[in-house]
DNA sequence: GCAAAATTTTACCATTTGGTAAAGGCACGA
DNA sequence: TCGTGCCTTTACCAAATGGTAAAATTTTGC
């Protein structure tokens, strides 16, 4: 049972352990944790349902570490926020990073929604261990950039928010995006121009009115 | 059967079929389609299963009906903006009424987010009859204005994506919300100043740089 | 006050779902 | 090449779930 030990994973466990997290991930994103069935991501997997279970314990175990997989990549474009760069590039870049998260791993920004949405019943640890305390130092960051007149005044935690909001938007409302806009248009291209457009004039200093 | 039929309904009907749907809104927001069961709703209105299903065909039904129901609320603030207006304070008003829409039906915003994340498999006909055309309306008329110089140049389509996602996300990511800024903050208050300077930022005509 | 209609309850049912037991197959080092 | 331990399948199971039938109860119009 590969499952409490800790010995070295053999080839075969690497590859279906990663063949069931990459099915979970597209099951639970699309469905959330109890709309999704071990039957669906078995299937997706390739596996039947008690090998996927000789894998993992239980259907929570499986979605508890996409969660924890999750959170690292998630944080990372916030923990990269440079105090030593310049305020306005360093927020830009952040904005992109995000937008090309939600690009590239939609599925994973679909499935952080969706636990959200439920109240993060499986989350909220890691939301006051791991988020909190980053948003708050990132916040503070922010501030202190306000405070030395390199950004005008605004609220930084609730930019972060829009931030947040603005990106992930394209990755969780992809299917309005897509009859919105036409399912062949790249909203990514636009959305980008946009974005970056959007939040240089919201924070570009030297502005004269 | 009170279902398919046209008569008009009773004091008892009424107040059931209430009671079932907001039961319903309360469990479909939370854990999406698949994730929510009768008995959860049932349980929710204080009634039996068996006489759930009086009131409602199926499952499927309650869905669909809190889905309708809910389109022209989403629509609304939308279908008001007014091309006579003044197009700043028309773009600042309809974001104000989408907020207040978050704070005040966010299990309304939380159902809508579900059935998009999902894919949109119930709703997506309603998408395209109702949502597309009015939004191809609503961005030729910010095109217009932009056309006769009273808005700045700006992306109309990913502007009004930047409204919706900024506001819904104080419903649809509550929770997160609640532990980043503390759960007896009441997010709205500065959500709403934020959101208003942001914006404001963003169309003001007269900027000079 | 009473019959008819509307509503609610009780008792089910078939299917799905998360999960288990144990036998069978397979791979790999001795 | 053989047996030991890893992997997979087959055959299940109890609980939950969407839904139904029909009896019992309540409400309503007269």
């Amino acid at each position: 049972m590969p499952d409490g030990t800790n010995k070295k994973p053999s080839r075969i466990q690497q590859r279906n352990r990663r063949a069931i997290l990459d099915a979970a991930l597209e099951v639970f994103s699309q469905h959330g944790f109890r709309g999704a069935t071990l039957d669906q991501i078995a299937a997706e997997a390739g596996l039947s349902k008690p090998n996927l279970l000789y894998y993992f314990e239980n259907k929570e175990n499986i979605h508890l570490t996409l969660l924890n997989q999750l959170m690292e990549t998630w944080l990372d474009p916030l923990v990269v926020l440079d105090p030593d760069g310049d305020p306005v590039e360093e927020i830009l870049s952040y904005v992109q990073r995000k937008l090309d998260m939600a690009q590239e791993l939609p599925r994973e920004s679909r499935l952080f929604a969706n636990e959200i949405l439920q109240g993060a019943p499986r989350m909220r640890p890691e939301l006051e261990n791991n988020l909190k305390p980053l948003f708050d130092e990132k916040c503070a960051l922010i501030d202190n950039w306000i405070a030395q007149g390199r950004l005008p005044a605004i609220d930084a935690r609730h930019l972060l928010f829009s931030i947040w909001a603005t990106t992930q938007h394209y990755a969780d409302f992809q299917t309005q995006i897509g009859v919105l806009l036409g399912p062949k248009t790249d909203a990514y291209v636009s959305a980008s121009a946009h974005l970056q457009s959007m939040f240089r004039t919201l924070l570009q200093p030297n502005i004269r009115r």
